[in-house]
DNA sequence: CGGGTTCTTGACTAGTTTCAAGCAAAGTGG
DNA sequence: CCACTTTGCTTGAAACTAGTCAAGAACCCG
């Protein structure tokens, strides 16, 4: 399956082979559980950077993860403004929202090429019926995305533009290392400054000013798509607070 | 069980009679469904206005659910900056997160006069085993919560002060509505401007002087407490964007 | 009738957006 | 392989928005 200018799919990861299941933060699952999610897993979709593969306002049939690559979630203003709420990484769950009420209140854009699980919404029910483990944990992943926009509220609404980028850029900095994508303090960073402008509420003029005072702190290195963690105490201080990575979390 | 400098419970609420039952937009308990809620709820709280039952940082060993009254959620920088990310209503649910994660990562506090029912954590597994239903349910309420804190979070990132304002007070009209709490497009609020600032991500100042001018375009009146709603369309028209009101709905 | 909280208002300052332009790097097509 | 276009980044100046400070008025409660 195929969306934007895509490139055909490269194969298909079967779930017992499932390269996520081997980072250890992520919950073990039980044959049983396997089982089932091999089967509940209808097909493997690529995505292209740039293309939205859920949009507000459609009807979504299915359900998503991310197998790898970014991406994000996104509302619009008619005339034009947009919000993006957060980010998606290999092991978030997408669409949930969507298959639950149908409606997608949202839309989710690929930042890099991005590799997506595809789960029928028609079989979800059956999840809760037969796998209350893995119901429960679906819960759990929603009670996280939500932490996790409740942070970027408190971000937007109380934190000065400074604090504010720092702790963005912290916060994202500590998901990909969650990811398994940094290497030795150095990761691939997709995103323009209109990305973080728009996650941060601010102007892209601003934005880019801000970037550059806190480039100037030699907290950070970011040039090139290629972001560096320097100074991580400093960096913390700037932001005002400490993102706390995650320990243990399920995913499906 | 009272918090705060509470005063008595002034009695209790049997599941097969509560109120909100009554409400058409909640889906009807199947008589097993009710049967377990009815053993699942473990007590009854009420809570003043201004106390925090539930605490940032601190473990959760219960979830509930609003039965009457307002309550907010919220969180706090350590320089006492204050976020506030939603408001819960009567038969909306508080303390998942809690439930689910252990610790709590923000903070509810009473509104006005607040009663819940009290359920604990500890039986949350139970009902996923043997209610998916409500399982589902839950999820749901999750699930929506979200999305209204996503629908916050635009607000705060795109939206002008005045657009926001407005925004936000459409929203909360729709949401007291929703609970029953408009009589003919009058209700009691039970909010300061400060809280409002606090949502809006404003300082107080700002927030009275956009008041200000809301009042002065005639599109809604706000007195003592009391909020009407004079021409939904004009405050539409400045906020926007309308906020779309929810017709079915789940609720344990 | 105090004393506290909430609401108002004006003046000043700081923070942010908008506008406008230029530059660099990457991609496109003849 | 070289214009040519596009996209992303950068900068300064001017205009505007929002925050801070300060103080007084209105209201509420005991």
């Amino acid at each position: 399956m195929i969306v934007g200018n895509g490139r055909p799919t490269s194969g298909y990861t079967p779930c017992e082979m499932c390269p996520l299941r081997k980072r250890p933060s992520l919950r073990a699952f039980t044959p049983d559980e396997l089982a089932f999610v091999k089967q509940f897993k209808m097909d493997e979709l690529h995505v292209d950077p740039g293309a939205s593969f859920l949009r507000e306002g459609a009807a979504a049939e299915h359900l998503y993860t991310v197998l790898s690559g970014w991406a994000f979630r996104y509302k619009m203003l008619d005339d034009g403004r947009r919000q993006i709420l957060n980010y998606a990484l290999p092991a978030d769950m997408v669409g949930l929202q969507g298959a639950l009420m149908r409606e997608m209140e949202h839309s989710v854009e690929a930042l890099t090429p991005l590799v997506l699980c595809v789960f029928p919404r028609a079989k979800l029910w059956d999840l809760y019926s037969k796998f209350p483990s893995l119901a429960f944990d679906i819960t759990w992943l929603a009670a996280r995305e939500e932490q996790l926009i409740d942070e970027n509220l408190v971000n937007l609404g109380r934190r000065s533009a400074l604090e504010r980028t720092a702790y963005l850029l912290q916060h994202l900095y500590v998901r990909a290392e969650e990811a398994g994508l940094v290497k030795n303090g150095t990761i691939q960073f997709p995103f323009t400054q209109q990305h973080l402008a728009d996650t941060l509420g601010m102007s892209l003029v601003h934005t880019n000013k801000t970037l550059k005072r806190l480039l100037a702190s030699k907290a950070i290195r970011w040039k090139d798509r290629v972001f560096e963690m320097i100074d991580r105490t400093a960096l913390t201080e700037i932001a005002g607070d400490e993102v706390a990575p995650r320990q243990g979390r399920p995913f499906i």
